[in-house]
DNA sequence: CGGGTGCCCATACGATCGTATAGGCTCCGA
DNA sequence: TCGGAGCCTATACGATCGTATGGGCACCCG
């Protein structure tokens, strides 16, 4: 109401409930009728901004891959890997508490395997295989490690954590956006890819 | 048309083409009509038997429960942790070469929280947590392992992989259902549960 | 032989979807 | 002053959804 600055007038605001009724409904199933109302418009100008649904998905697509790409586009690499881990861990929860919608919005789109969800994907998938790229640069992965598992990894236990967010925290007892649900979750997660869930062997590695 | 034997006569003809369009649509993009025309039967046929979508659905729930309880109810433990993550990657990939669909619905009915949902997670949850009890009983696992996100993430991942599965597909350039894909995923996801992803450190791990 | 009980299909109804179209309001420059 | 451009609304159309209804056809028991 208040009539938020620049940006959050006219095609704005419309942008960004639909990321909102993208994420919590799905693609599919948020209508224009129900964009519209959200924002707080006629379902008429949505269309008038944006020419179709289509076009509003690709607005909305544009404006994810804008947040996502400035907020890891600049991960530095140095250190042990216990730092980089923890970096990268806590880098992936501050975006996630910052932007839970659009984070919510991207497991949605990827879930829909048409040609906008692909291409988010595509470029999702470039941002963890370039971090995992300056890791193997500098030596910190394992030798054997399938490059490209890895970043489906990455990408499946953080986004498939907020696709099943409501079924999660009914089992956690505690909001995952909150404080103490995502630091447990960044801890854990972090230690997974750490060490693994298994207990630490005496390492005489038989190498095959 | 060649008439399949018994079972497949009448309701589970369709109650099978309904897994398979929840699964590959979800549940509220599977219209009645689809189902029907994948069933090679008339949309009336389908209320006849199941009074209404919800009923369709109900019974998928039923099939799907079953399938999944009666494939992961005898898991032993047993061996190194190699062999157990390697025994429990192993099943996990065969019950998914088994029953694809089954699979793949299981993590769309995860997506809609609601009571049918929930009920499959509670359930399926109870078997990766039974496991990892056992093993935590042989003193396999690491001792300040999160039990909860560790059995969290074997769900997320391997749920995961199959809600993403046609974006994954296009990624990895093969079929994730295949011998090859199959195989690759299960060993890099055993290699993580079992080591993470960065290098060994030289550890001098003074015992504990 | 006659009537009922399961399967199965065809049609219809109201709601909601995406989209097209036309009309108002405001504001600014010639 | 006035006319066009940009924002916004209202209404209408065809398609598709879930569901209700009624009618055929086969088979079986009296």
């Amino acid at each position: 109401m208040a009539t938020p600055p620049s940006d959050l007038t006219g095609a704005a605001r419309i942008r960004d409930a639909a990321l909102r009724q993208f994420a919590a409904r799905g693609v599919a199933a948020a209508s224009i009728r129900h964009v519209a109302k959200a924002a707080g418009v006629s379902p008429g100008l949505v269309q008038h901004h944006f020419r179709s649904k289509a076009g509003l998905r690709q607005a909305v697509d544009a404006f994810v891959m804008r947040r996502a790409v400035e907020s890891f586009g600049d991960l530095i690499v140095e250190g042990s890997p216990e730092e980089n881990a923890r970096k990268l861990g806590s880098r992936i929860a501050a975006f996630i508490r910052a932007n839970p919608a659009v984070f919510a919005y991207i497991g949605r789109s990827l879930l829909e395997a048409d040609a906008p969800g692909r291409e988010l994907f595509d470029r999702l998938l470039l941002v963890a295989r370039a971090q995992l790229d300056r890791l193997l640069a500098k030596r910190l992965l394992r030798k054997e490690l399938d490059l490209e598992w890895a970043a489906l990894h990455l990408i499946l236990i953080n986004v498939g954590a907020f696709l099943l967010a409501p079924t999660l925290e009914r089992y956690l007892g505690t909001s995952l956006l909150g404080d103490t649900g995502m630091g447990r979750m960044e801890k854990a997660t972090t230690d997974l890819f750490l060490k693994g869930i298994y207990r630490q062997r005496t390492r005489q590695t038989p190498r095959r």
